[in-house]
Parts: structure tokens; C-alpha cells; sequence
DNA sequence: CTCGAAGTAAACAGGTCTGTTTACATATGA
DNA sequence: TCATATGTAAACAGACCTGTTTACTTCGAG
């Protein structure tokens, strides 16, 4: 399938990436993988030692970081929202790659987990730092309260595949935002 | 296992509300659900044609409505973080298994994928008919968005195991919910 | 007392899973 | 040229899955 392009390596995850997130870790078996990948199975066990190995890999690959960028905060804030809705009006989405690896999971202790955590820590300082610029009065919380809600529109959307929540989403996060600044106006006065 | 207590078949539906629930659908056969019922698996196959009839049993018995209460609108909703954050804290949690059986049945043409629209569908309503109580202008929009914390919530506290995040939701729905009930005010004199 | 419903235990069929192994092919660089 | 690395194809081991079947037991109602 992908046998023109590439290394091995790289079809591999490539193959990984597509079957597990479409259809589930646990949905997948290593053969369909290899198949996919074009690849024999003895080559894939020779990039990955375990199915394990290449699950962890599959979700370091996706572990993505946003571009920084010197758009005012609360923009880059609102554009979030708008760039999950496009990802979730795609027709392919199916869920947080994160959370749905800790609910296919189960053993705590599964490196996959780590990797879930340190990525929505990971995110919910991106929002704080922009927070921060807005100088708000409690920027660690509202960054939560932001993930809170990005985290609802996943969950929703994998439900009822509605892209709907995502601007109810916008909508919420504005108030919070504009709740937040207010605030700190009033405080200055 | 639960051999003292009760009939076979709810004795298998509290086996398997235990088991699918703490590992996963997909992680738990029949045969240990069979076991830990203390029921053999030929009269757990008596009560449930297939294991995606037990599945969709499942979920149907978990599908709880809400007591209606007089207490004041506002109180009801905020009552109801703290139920979650309750939950979340009880170690045991593991998700929401409604968006947890979609996450790992795949299929959409599955009874239980149904099920799960049907019961987050019920809950938005909940939350609008009190809404509506309290006069908030778009008592629709608002119900997404509260939904769309706890969704949030359940998400966060499954990958982080912290039930913080309750508590932020709770002070972010009490913004929302001031904030919609300020703009009918001010739309009021 | 006896018949039938409802249960048990255990084997089986046919499939899939992860991971290993064997035997062979190809290509590249010293 | 030829050794080594890297790949393929395919069978295999051993486990677990869903669902069925067989043969036996238990027990309560008529």
C-alpha cells in the first residue's frame, strides 16, 4: 500500500497511525499493520521489538506542539476552537488519539499513558502561557477551564459526530475569556 | 462469585456492568464474565443471545435518569458538578462508559452506539428544561455548553486520575451561568 | 413420583491474536 | 566478487476469543 514511498520505518507508523486511530488499538492486530504497511511482518518486529512499542510510537508521532505564533493571545485562543471544529467536521475524526488510547489501555503503567498525560499538560500550558499575556487573574485555572471544554468537544463529537459542540465551545470559551479580563479591569480601576 | 445473591441473569448483568466497566469491552470475554457471575457460560448465553446483546444490556442499565428535584435551578446544576467530581474522586472511575463503548466498538450501526446518543441527549435536555426555569436567553446553547464541561471533566479526570478538574468546571459553569442570567437582566430594564 | 425447566462442567469448532522461526531473495559497499 | 545487512513469505506456537454442543445434575410443581 505504501510501498513506493518511504522507508520501512516510516510505512510502518504510517500503516499504524491510519488503522489504529480509524479503527482502534485493540481493534487492529500486527498482521493488518504489516499488510497495510507492505511490509512483512518479521520487518515490522524488527522496527518494533512489541505491539506495544509501536502503540507508544504511534502516539509520540502524533504528539504534535502548536507553532508559536505573535497573533494577540485571545485570537490564537479563539482560532483553537475553530481549528478543532475543522478537524472535527472531517468525516474521519474519530476521538481524541490520547484519550481513546487510555480507555483501550487499561494498565496504568503502559508507557502509552505517560505519553497521553505529558500531551494534555503540554497543552493546557500552551493556553496558559498565551493567559498569562492576557493577564488575567487566575491563569492556571482558566487554562483548565479551556481544556475543559476542547476535551467536552472531542468526547461529544466522537458521540453524536456533530461539529456543532465546537462552536458552542468558541461561545463558552469567549464568555470565560471576556469573564476573566473583565475582571482584572475592574481590579485596575 | 455473586452466586448468593439474586437470578442468574442479573447476577451475569452485575458481572458484567463490573467487568466491562473497570477493563474495557473488548478486554473482558465472555468466559470471565461467566465466572465471575459463578454461572456457566451456557446459561449466560441463555439469557443473552450474543455478547454485543449483553453489551447493549449493559449500557441500557446504566442509563439513569436524573431524580427531578424543587430545589432552585441554578443549585440543581451546580449540585450536579459536585456529583461528578464525587464520582471522578471515587478511585474506581474509568470514564464515562457510554463514550467508552464508542470509543471501542468502532461499528456505528452497533445498538449501544445508540444507547450512548440516546443518554447524552437525555442529559442536555435535563440541563435545558432547567434552564429554561431560570429564563437564560438561549437556555439550548447553554445546555450544550455545561455539557460539554462535564464531557470535559469525565475526559480529563479518565487521563489524568485527578478530580480537580471537577472543581474547575463547576466555577466555570457558575460564569456561564451568571453571565447568561446578567445579559436577560440587562436585557430585562 | 415424575417430568420438565434450568442449571452445570467441559469439550469443541473455527477464528484471531502476538510473537518466533525458518528458508530464501536482493542489494550494496569493501 | 562476495559478505553482510535488510528484506520477503509462510508456517508455527500458544494463547484467547465467541459461540455451540453434549452429557449430566438439581429441583420444584403438578
Amino acid at each position: 500500500m505504501y510501498k513506493s514511498a518511504a522507508r520501512p520505518g516510516e510505512r510502518i507508523l504510517a500503516a499504524a497511525d491510519k488503522l489504529f486511530y480509524q479503527q482502534g488499538i485493540r481493534a487492529v492486530g500486527v498482521d493488518t499493520i504489516a499488510a497495510e504497511a507492505g511490509v512483512s511482518k518479521r520487518t515490522l518486529y524488527n522496527y518494533y521489538a512489541t505491539k506495544d512499542d509501536l502503540i507508544a510510537a504511534y502516539l509520540t508521532a502524533r504528539f504534535k506542539h502548536i507553532a508559536p505564533s505573535d497573533a494577540p493571545a485571545r485570537e490564537q485562543i479563539l482560532a483553537y476552537f475553530e481549528r478543532i471544529e475543522a478537524m472535527v467536521a472531517d468525516g474521519s475524526f474519530r476521538g481524541c488519539p490520547f484519550v481513546n488510547a487510555v480507555t483501550e489501555i487499561g494498565d496504568r503503567k503502559h508507557a502509552a499513558i505517560a505519553i497521553a498525560v505529558q500531551f494534555k499538560e503540554q497543552r493546557r500550558q500552551w493556553y496558559r502561557a498565551l493567559l498569562e499575556r492576557l493577564q488575567v487573574k487566575d491563569p492556571d485555572a482558566l487554562a483548565t477551564q479551556l481544556q475543559l471544554l476542547v476535551e467536552g468537544v472531542l468526547a461529544t463529537a466522537l458521540v453524536r459526530g456533530d461539529p456543532g459542540a465546537a462552536r458552542a465551545a468558541r461561545s463558552a470559551a469567549e464568555v470565560l475569556l471576556d469573564a476573566a479580563i473583565a475582571r482584572k479591569a475592574r481590579r485596575k480601576r
